[in-house]
DNA sequence: CATGAATGAGGGTTCATTCAT
DNA sequence: AATGAATGAACCCTCATTCAT
């Protein structure tokens, strides 16, 4: 693989709705494709055969198998992007807690939509330097945000806001593909149960309280207590 | 891939000094090699040609490629037990902080060793059923472990022992694969910080207090005011 | 070798004009290849090569190199049926010694035209269970047309007519591979002289009158007495 | 393959009782090595195994794997040679019926003991030019003397004894090949009527009487006007 | 632009044969 | 002599990519 820059930019400029159409239509069968096969045995004609295309006809929306992969990844980002965005649109000034709770909803939601594909995605699939770059990026960017969150934030009790920061968002990012985005059935978990005890995790590590349980159930204590 | 039995068992017992060193020159060597290239570009040949040896030899030795990488995971799961049992054997009876900083510091002991090595066995391989099997029988049979140790302990405040205790272990897996066990040099970090951040992170999700720093900064209320 | 039925199924259906073209040629060049270098050493490397194809291009063609074989003895038990028919076609009520002819003419014709092949294809080749039912299959519903013949035309002297005829059937096949499809020219004896003593030897088995001779010489007593 | 004369000379002359001991037993190895696996998955080192011995050893025996074959195939020709011998032993002047009677009985009685082996020797072997001109030889042998005996009795009514010689030579190996030297279990028939219907072939073909049956049955008019 | 047949380097694996011990 | 680990050429087959139509 070399690693010229250009080898992952899409070979034409879509202003045609067709070919804006007919890329998506490649994406969504190579979701399918790597979802079902994983990356190496999703091989670029299955992939062309699930969009009813010629492989020749994906060649020249796609300069190669990687490209895919990389565009993929770069919808997954957007789409996690705006769904924490959209979960923090009607809140005027949200709290941290507001903050975690968007944020986890959000990569929960993401993730659960199509695990496999996401597995595949994050897990066994070669990352070109240019998409670790990007990936790295919006981590950082993400972590920024965060700290800033963090740091505005008196009742948060933590030394290093930054460091925090990027523990937190790793957490959440790393247990929702763990637990989420995995091709074995039989180690999913309930969603609802995993979403409390993550925002658990991540807020009592920020000194913040619990969040409270919509089904009743509770921890010892706050549960017989408080 | 079948899934007969056998199909990962090692070719031959070997009892001759000189077979074991063999066989572990191999598997070394397809450490190396597996950790520079990649599952899928590590091939027989090279790991052949790293261990000084001829293709031919290599396959007396695993009867295909998978063995190979089985038998490292394999190896890399006894050295994870081992290094936990190591840090609890002195101690009488452990807390459950004690517990939980043997387990945290064994396991970044462990991955800080070849981290390349641990994101290619862990997240881009194909994992053969018996294998993926193994893999969480050591899980199920840590967590269980796990949640003895919480609900034999009164300060811990969980709801569910079992559930608490599977996301602790899952947590700590993640984390130090995300951050220790990781190919990308640059997304590695201070692993004492990480060590203390982690155990802060579990230690709160369980309501027990954070570990105290060994390098004198602390957090901000507690560097105040405890 | 695994038996799923699907094994020995060309890869595709060859509609196209070009695609049959080419799977003929794959064909031709496999008899080629297999007759001069035997199976084992017929490589699909070679095979393409002398199909003037890439290797690649052959594996759209066949799904493996068995598959070839199979295609090759499909291809020759049809030409056998073809020959056979072709020569009892014109005769009305055929008797049994004209069918003997047919067929003994019939299995001459079809194996002297690729001799070497014909030896690779039926003695030096794996048979996959599925190709060796076929050819039973023909075999047995030969023997039983046979068997019909013998047992409706008095002058023939048998106590069995279908162990008769599956004696006639074999002796046949036996001795023209024997004797036409081998690769030793130096054992390959004059046709015309070989179809009259292959037609003696049955006729006399079942009790009728052997074949005359077109070429004058004849037998010590019929040339002196008859 | 090279075909150097001295290739397939046993590489040493075994004068001691241990090391003839010793190649004898590879020989029997090989025999049933073949006889399961075929020719090209009979492998040297399953042959050593079976033998009980190291490949380095069998080496010390045989220059390479065809000889082992080759070597296989002498002894079966001695054993045919001498089987048919000693069921002449007795006799002072044989007619062609007791010659014919104790041809017949040898080949099958030699080729009822390991059918499969039988196959693999004589049709999926790959058969080096020295084996084939030493088969070609023991056959024109057998014809010659055979074309004696049929030339010596007046009985016999043949126009060529040396073609008539030859295509009963053939028809006797070659149907007693087809039918009691292979390995599909269900193609192999009553030895006994085979017997007697493949000596029925070859009697009338020479214009001699049929063999009676020992078991009472026979032919449609023969039993019943003859 | 679309097609899909064609390409061919490269992968995993086998096995006859050698040679250090 | 015997051993059996070691050798490596060669096999069958895959799949990302190209290009004639």
């Amino acid at each position: 693989m070399t690693s010229a820059a250009h080898r992952f930019r899409p070979r034409k400029d879509p202003v045609q709705a067709r070919a804006v159409e007919t890329r998506d239509r490649i994406l969504d069968s190579a979701a399918r494709v790597f979802a079902r096969h994983g990356y190496a045995a999703g091989t670029t004609n299955r992939i062309a055969e699930a969009a009813d295309l010629s492989v020749g006809s994906l060649y020249q929306y796609f300069p190669n198998k990687d490209s895919i992969l990389v565009e993929l990844v770069r919808r997954h980002l957007d789409t996690g992007r705006r769904a924490v965005e959209e979960r923090l649109a009607g809140v005027a000034a949200a709290t941290t807690a507001e903050v975690l709770a968007a944020v986890v909803d959000a990569m929960i939601a993401v993730h659960a939509e199509d695990p496999a594909l996401h597995q595949v995605l994050f897990e066994e699939s070669p990352r070109p330097p240019e998409l670790l770059a990007e990936l790295h990026a919006l981590e950082d960017e993400v972590v920024a945000v965060g700290a800033g969150v963090l740091a505005a934030d008196p009742t948060v009790d933590v030394a290093d806001p930054e460091l925090a920061a990027r523990l937190v968002v790793t957490t959440i990012e790393s247990l929702v593909h763990r637990v989420v985005a995995t091709r074995d059935a039989d180690r999913r978990v309930d969603l609802a149960a995993f979403r409390h005890e993550l925002l658990t995790l991540v807020s009592r590590y920020l000194g913040l309280p619990a969040p409270e349980r919509t089904d009743g159930r509770g921890r010892r204590d706050t549960a017989d207590v408080g």
